[in-house]
DNA sequence: CATACATTCCAACGAATGCTGGAATCATGG
DNA sequence: CCATGATTCCAGCATTCGTTGGAATGTATG
């Protein structure tokens, strides 16, 4: 922090946002908070983190300029600070994926084996949603959408996707998303519904890459 | 490294590449091997590092696949390793200049009071030289000229620039560029030019933009 | 084959980081 | 005003990181 020549100090200031995003937990902390304003105790419990190891982590965040944080009663939410850090955290993402062959190999054998079919496009999706000829199925757990979801889409958590498959159409092709390229529950939800004799498919991306990219959204009433 | 779900597997990848720019001396180096390959002892004699340390550092950022290194000679020469790594360093740069308070001052006060009019975007340049009616200035050493520059430009580094001032035209425009959007030389010049008389002006970002935007460069012969 | 030189490997020290448990702070609800 | 619950601050521990000096590797040159 402390150098003479400013050349030397931007380079430091470079080291204090890398560093931000230099730890695991960290990462999952702010994706999880790219998904829509969250208070701690529900970072708690998506991370399944300690409360005052989390918060340490938030902290440091906040002190990079990547997240902020407001009062609202007795919670404290945390908000990702400008749209610019989730362009940060896909540049991150696509360096991750191709330089580090352990990366690829992850995502060849756990992902792509499960999907042969091509994901859906943002583009596609919105020409598809205009025509109405598609069910859109977030498959977040309820909170998350209700933070905020892709408008015109119907809301089953993965984990009750199998008793409540009555509410979708059989006769539509269903497009299933989550939180982003590395999200499970999107997959999942395809592989399940295929089982089943739907045509599913999946969104590539996820709801933050979807906010990130201006695209209009909705959330439910609080 | 070792994690049963492949979710945590991916945010500690994430973590990997973060972690490579999360040191201001590393950062200094990947800008310095961003503006063309070079050789531990050239970058040792720029950075100022000593030959171990920067080694060191030079081999954590080829193990998270930001540069690759090739032998020629008695030398390596690192280079960055694909376009996605400029893209992050610029994704990185644009959050730390914003979010942090203290960056903000550094840039205010050491950068924009040099230069009060706008930089030259590359749209512009190319188009003014395609007229023909500009004086292209290449103000890093003759070294960083030579591994790799804008077409057309003239190579005098910043040190030289007082006594070699009359190989410039005074009746046309001179438009200077360096490293980068925070490399001094390029503000240095613009000053010294304007109090001769010249009419001078800087391009925006510098030579590894120029090149990452994937327009032409062009490079002396070894 | 031997020498010179560039680079990397290895060992060791001090400094910084991540995690945990307990105490302190702060806003709300009774 | 007190009690409660959510969050942050603080102290201590093990681990990792950054730097340095010396030795080893590897490649070109005589």
């Amino acid at each position: 922090m402390s150098s003479a020549n400013p050349k030397r100090a931007v380079f430091e200031q470079f080291a204090v946002v890398a560093q931000a995003l230099a730890n695991a937990h960290r990462v999952e902390l702010i994706e999880l908070v790219a998904q829509g304003e969250r208070s701690v105790e529900e970072l708690v419990r998506l991370s399944g983190l300690t409360v005052t190891n989390a918060s340490q982590h938030l902290q440091q965040l906040r002190r990079a300029g990547l997240v902020v944080a407001r009062r609202a009663g007795k919670h404290v939410l945390y908000r990702i600070a400008e749209r610019d850090v989730v362009d940060l955290l896909m540049a991150v993402r696509r360096t991750a994926e191709r330089g580090v062959a352990e990366i690829d190999k992850i995502v060849q054998s756990y992902f792509h084996a499960r999907d042969s079919l091509e994901p859906v496009s943002h583009d596609e999706l919105a020409a598809r949603l205009r025509d109405g000829v598609v069910t859109l199925l977030d498959v977040r757990p309820g909170e998350e959408f209700a933070a905020g979801h892709i408008p015109g889409a119907v809301n089953i958590p993965l984990d009750e996707l199998p008793r409540r498959l009555g509410e979708l159409p059989a006769d539509r092709t269903v497009i299933a998303y989550c939180r982003g390229p590395y999200c499970v529950f999107a997959f999942e939800a395809v592989a399940t519904l295929r089982a089943r004799g739907y045509d599913a498919r999946r969104l590539a991306d996820g709801y933050p890459q979807w906010w990130a990219a201006r695209r209009p959204v909705a959330a439910a009433v609080a």
